[in-house]
DNA sequence: ATAAACTGTATCTATTATAATTACACTAAT
DNA sequence: ATTAGTGTAATTATAATAGATACAGTTTAT
């Protein structure tokens, strides 16, 4: 699945764990490793669906848009329409092949029926419900998951639009 | 999700509907429209996995190697390993940010639970299943997949190999 | 034994998808 | 008017995917 689904699900997160306060594009950008751009291109379509406030000019930034409970990844998953589990056809031109459209439509529809159950099962799965998971979870945990490399601190990479700080 | 997928499955349900006949890569890729190289790559996968049995030299080419009540989507999901639902972290470097590896660790967990769960849904469809359904299917119902073209026979393309022939 | 028709596999190239970068118009607060 | 933001588009870089080609090895038929 492409990354800008759990960069969408990460900002969501990071604004749900300091719902108070207003994030700009650039301090979210440094918590989800990667550009002010991208996050901006992507907090818009949350925008869109209502899943955040924005708010233009100095000071401004992202706001959840929601009570973080009511907030759930089957709803960041259409917002950013992953489809994840749409099948991949080999039929270059395209028609002219009624064998192929057979098994392609018996195994679309099968597939569209996996997507309703995956989507079903993410609607359990709310903003609120991951940070208290995220609170339980002992530090630093998944190291098996990318090799540790030398030179830790050389991420100063995408802080551009600096100024806003953190806190 | 990439067409590895559904380009064996294609061909198992190739294989299933003609179970006397060997088929060769060259009648097969012409039958889910790519490339007999390809064809081979994928079915060495099947058959390590023993969904297939191949036969080199002189009138080879490959057969089913259970029957097809036996064979589910899972085991052909499971071994051309798509991995549909395995997020995509932003992390450069990787490690270094031990808030990112907590999300993270909740995160991966959720959408693991989420793969068993399509593993299971997947584990009901056998081959033989869907060439029940196949059957069932009215001709050409999804041509608002892709626009009808107009120069249909085009795709002798593929026809490398071809003294196979078809039967 | 030799030629033909296969598989198995690797490598290179082309294409497409994804992500980063840059730029700039617009907005709001100071 | 300046500063710090969003919104968005366009361009470039990188990575993933698929196609093309080549060739060693295998089996069958002649």
């Amino acid at each position: 699945m492409n990354s800008e689904f759990t960069i969408a699900v990460h900002c969501l997160i990071v604004l749900a764990s300091a719902p108070d306060r207003v994030w700009s594009s650039g301090s979210l950008s440094r918590k989800v490793h990667t550009n002010p751009a991208r996050v901006r291109k992507i907090m818009s379509a949350l925008r869109r669906n209502g899943l955040v406030t924005t708010k233009e000019g100095l000071g401004g930034g992202y706001r959840l848009g929601f009570s973080s409970g009511d907030v759930n990844l089957a709803l960041v998953y259409r917002t950013v329409s992953c489809e994840a589990l749409k099948l991949n056809w080999c039929s270059d031109d395209g028609a002219g092949d009624p064998e192929l459209a057979r098994v392609r439509s018996v195994m679309d529809q099968a597939f569209c029926r996996a997507e309703t159950m995956l989507e079903t099962y993410l609607e359990q799965w709310t903003i609120d419900s991951l940070l208290e998971q995220i609170k339980c979870e002992p530090d630093v945990p998944i190291s098996d998951h990318f090799p540790v490399s030398a030179h830790k601190d050389k991420s100063t990479k995408y802080n551009i639009n600096r100024i806003g700080g953190e806190g």
